[in-house]
DNA sequence: ACAGTTTCCCGTAAATGC
DNA sequence: TGCATTTACGGGAAACTG
């Protein structure tokens, strides 16, 4: 009677947050000659939510009752698009909350219902259908967190509805797991991540045992607990550098220039047979959503040395774009003339031919006044270096998609939640 | 049978901003010693609205009605404070607007109402009281227009109610509204305005013609209309620059290092005769929350010159505090060694001296990397020097206070609307 | 088309709850 | 008390609306 079809859906669809609008769109699959009058279609959170299983509860603040009409793109459908659903959490329910006590709220799913009825020859028909799972917010701090369980939902169950997924969440093989974070960056910054990157991701997780085989990445390790030694989850760390590359290193990014998952060993590695005032760029590993450049030089008494910039932020980069600071960055060594290190981008492209048409135009608008810009600059007094260690190996390569194919609904098709969580 | 007592409220009261929580708290002023039930006040925005007098209407979303109690401070007083009140538009009201047409939303006064109702020995007692007119906003985009309005109706009448005052609203003599500009500089940035800030002020206002008499300033001029050749009109202007320091100058600028506001010509004639690397401080009048500083050197053929750096605003204040662009600023003349130009502070201050204790101390933390800091800096290639002109007179002098005297109120007394807009 | 105004909502800070 | 979560609201931008 039913049957599904294809969703359209936008960048970051099943995380809603509360008190910010959402969009959803249900279709009936099969045409009904006969219905005399508007179909009525009614949407519902949490219908049937089973008792105690989840600690908040949320309704519909809006209209939440559509009549169907015949869908635009007329292959004759009835279709109906809810806008403007805005989700408010039940406060007080019976005292104090059902909590299932061990999960946070970004493991707590949610769905929403659809229910239409209607006669059709003397026999009345119920339709009811529901979403893929939802995780629900209150702020976008924690759109991090929600869009780590989407993801591990995604990749490690095709059940339409397993509310209960995070009470004991399955473990992923790191194949597949790459490829899921390859994707994240060819989605939402435009190219993915190759099999050294890859590499350095599935190491920073796994520790050194990775070599060949394919290891299991528990959702706990993935993005629950600190990485040894840091105040942030594994996930929090990748999705930070995500999010910079979207606000400020876009260009940079797509162009293959930040080589950015790098271990500083093998940065080394890479660099110490050089050119003096070779780089490359990589994102931080002790900071959430750092960026920095290392370059290599011969000391007089001709060893190799490396110098790290300390790692820029957003916070520096809405002041100046890196392209800039790449082009303008100085160092002042005890007074001499100060001087910009960054020559060649690894391996050998002098720093212009990569950079020079990412550099903003300096502005010399304003006649009376005289220009002035920022520019980076470290001063040195006395010789910073570092220690180097050792080396790495490769890792499986990636390819894109599979989750679109999760979302597909039987009876209605729904398309997935659209909260404006795009860029 | 009620008498006023003196307010107690915060930073900018008497705006209210639409779905932003308020607070108001209103004193029942004489002691009611036979009312042996629980006395109820109703709050009501714009109660006798006088029909078709006003664009928008507005209502409070959150409860209105609450009991009034002995006062925490105890004199004796019934008071009752509302809290977590709440406005919201009413929309359509009856088709479409009631508008008034010429008054701007800032420029439309609102009231808040309060009744109560009570029995004494078989007399049944209505008391209601007003609050003074109240600005309603939806944005703070529209702060400073509303903060104008405040002013100027408070500066020019003690009416209580006067909410057609914009109808129509009378001129300010310079000497009243200086003085009310000086004490917003006092009361938001901890310092007020000299005789000389004023007298630039005065002549922005009203052209060269200011000399000794005391002129008047129309509402419009203040505030409403554009100063010829820019797009914005003095108060918000001013208002910017009040903004920038408030978040960006307030150590500098209590510290009397800001002349601020001088015209270029004054600013020419105070540095010419000082020793070269002498600087002051100046507000941008070309671009909203600018500020700058001007130097003065000798050419080589011992030619006077003066430089100003292009305005800085909050964005590159805050990727830099003000202190310490004056500390690291540099000028690099055709490749040479940069130096900062700027040496002594006007008149001869030692910068260092003026400004040591206000600088950042650069954080050299994280070991394994080196430091960097923006610098802002200048490249010059050619001379870029200026055309001075001449100079200007003073003005008169400046006091606080007598704004607080008319939030004074009849029957009931309340305390004005206290909206966060502090700081 | 446009300007004045409101709505939307991210992101930081503060408040709240557990 | 500390951490997790929600609320608050400034500020920039988009949407609205005459």
């Amino acid at each position: 009677e039913k049957q599904p079809c294809m969703p359209t859906h936008p960048q970051k669809p099943l995380i809603i947050k509360t008190g910010v609008q959402f969009t959803t769109k249900v279709r009936l699959l099969v045409k009904l000659p006969e219905v005399d009058y508007q179909l009525k279609v009614k949407t519902t959170f949490d219908k049937d939510l089973p008792p105690g299983r989840v600690s908040r509860q949320f309704f519909i603040l809006t209209n939440n009752t559509k009549v169907m009409d015949i869908e635009d793109y007329s292959n004759g459908c009835l279709s109906v698009e809810f806008r403007h659903l805005q989700l408010k959490e039940k406060k007080y329910i019976n005292g104090t909350k059902g909590n299932e006590g061990l999960l946070s709220v970004t493991e707590e799913l949610h769905s929403l219902s659809f229910e239409a009825c209607f006669t059709v020859q003397g026999l009345t028909i119920d339709l009811e259908t529901c979403s893929l799972p939802l995780v629900v917010i209150s702020n976008v701090s924690q759109l991090p967190g929600g869009w780590a369980s989407v993801m591990w939902y995604n990749l490690l169950t095709d059940d339409p509805r397993n509310l209960g997924f995070f009470g004991n969440p399955p473990r992923a093989n790191w194949s597949q797991l790459s490829e899921v974070l390859s994707w994240q960056f060819s989605t939402f910054a435009g190219r993915g991540l190759n099999k050294e990157q890859l590499s350095m991701l599935g190491e920073k997780l796994l520790g050194q045992h990775v070599s060949c085989g394919d290891f299991q990445i528990s959702w706990s390790r993935f993005s629950k607990e600190n990485i040894p030694g840091k105040p942030f989850s594994f996930w929090m760390w990748l999705d930070s550098i995500l999010e910079l590359i979207k606000k400020h290193l876009l260009p940079v990014w797509n162009e293959n220039y930040i080589m950015g998952f790098v271990s500083k060993e093998m940065e080394r590695a890479l660099l110490k047979d050089r050119e003096p005032g070779t780089f490359l760029l990589r994102f931080s590993e002790s900071h959430l959503g750092g960026i920095t450049f290392t370059w290599v030089e011969h000391s007089d008494s001709g060893e190799v040395k490396f110098n790290s910039v300390e790692p820029y932020t957003k916070n520096r980069l809405s002041a100046l774009p890196f392209a800039d600071i790449i082009r303008d960055y100085k160092v002042i060594s005890d007074g001499v003339v100060p001087e910009n290190p960054l020559k060649f981008l690894y391996p050998d492209i002098p720093k212009d031919e990569a950079f020079g048409r990412l550099y903003n135009s300096q502005p010399s608008k304003v006649h009376p006044y005289i220009p002035s810009t920022l520019i980076p600059i470290s001063e040195l007094r006395s010789n910073a270096s570092t220690t180097p260690t050792m080396c790495r190996s490769p890792e499986p390569p990636m390819t894109p998609g599979e989750f679109d194919m999760l979302n597909e609904q039987l009876c209605f098709d729904i398309d997935t939640m659209s909260s404006p969580y795009s860029e």
